[in-house]
DNA sequence: TTACTTGCAAAAACTTTGCAGGCGC
DNA sequence: GCGCCTGCAAAGTTTTTGCAAGTAA
């Protein structure tokens, strides 16, 4: 994700790699103060600033995607590839990612009953992993 | 609307009534600040809390529901079932629910995918209204 | 060196809470 | 009349902005 950001004209600072590893090494999606308390066992001086700069670079290029969950909407969470979709532990909160969109067909449906051209769709699923489901 | 709350064991007065009337009028979602706005012109006095505490009131009886936009997650449209899924025209903004969710094979590949065990989820639509395409 | 970055402090925006008075029933 | 409801004011929270000093290249 370093790379991504060098390649992109950013420099590599001290600060940037706090955050990017802090959210990299994070299982579940992250708000920007709890993202400044993970990553300031990296970096103890950052400042809650510029996590939210990062962070508005890292989803600028779509390296990042926002969770939008009950209790708010400021988490974020490493997005694999352009198009996917959360999946959300609700047990641990777990986040991983769906890349294999095969949603076309309700679209269509959607544009037939609505009468929308639908051009983008936000979608996001919430259930239990694998390992909660085992501990159940 | 007004008789679901009233059915609800909630009061029947005037601040909600100016409150409920403008967000039904309202073809777009609405956030707190602009429902305020909308709502004073039949009850001047209304205050930003009672639009706040109705708002509660009606998502927490399912009769509105939170929108999630690019430029924020805090504006309300009312819902018009049980499950159903908001469409926004980024033209006009407005704003229509799609009720008959044809989406069950993709929570199965979802699932199939993941491991994850898929209780509910969150779809939101976006794209172009059949006015704002026929201007086009 | 030069421009990009940073972190502090302050401001702004948004939402929630406490409370005395008002209103629905 | 009783108890729910309201609006103001204040507090709390989150996010943005201005700026001088610091750092990457």
């Amino acid at each position: 994700m370093l790379g991504v950001l060098a390649d992109a004209g950013f420099s590599d600072t001290r600060a940037r790699r706090a955050v990017v590893s802090a959210l990299c090494e994070s299982r579940t999606g992250v708000t920007p103060g709890l993202l400044l308390q993970q990553a300031r066992v990296r970096h103890a001086g950052l400042g809650q600033v510029t996590v939210y700069r990062t962070l508005e670079i890292l989803e600028r290029l779509g390296l990042v995607r926002k969770l939008h969950q009950e209790d708010g909407c400021s988490a974020y969470a490493p997005a694999s590839s352009g198009h996917g979709h959360p999946v959300i532990c609700r047990k641990c909160r777990s986040t991983v990612e769906y890349d294999g969109c095969a949603i076309d067909s309700v679209l269509r449906d959607v544009s037939a009953r609505t009468g929308y051209r639908v051009e983008s769709h936000w979608l996001e699923l919430f259930g239990v992993c694998p390992a909660c489901r085992r501990n159940e």
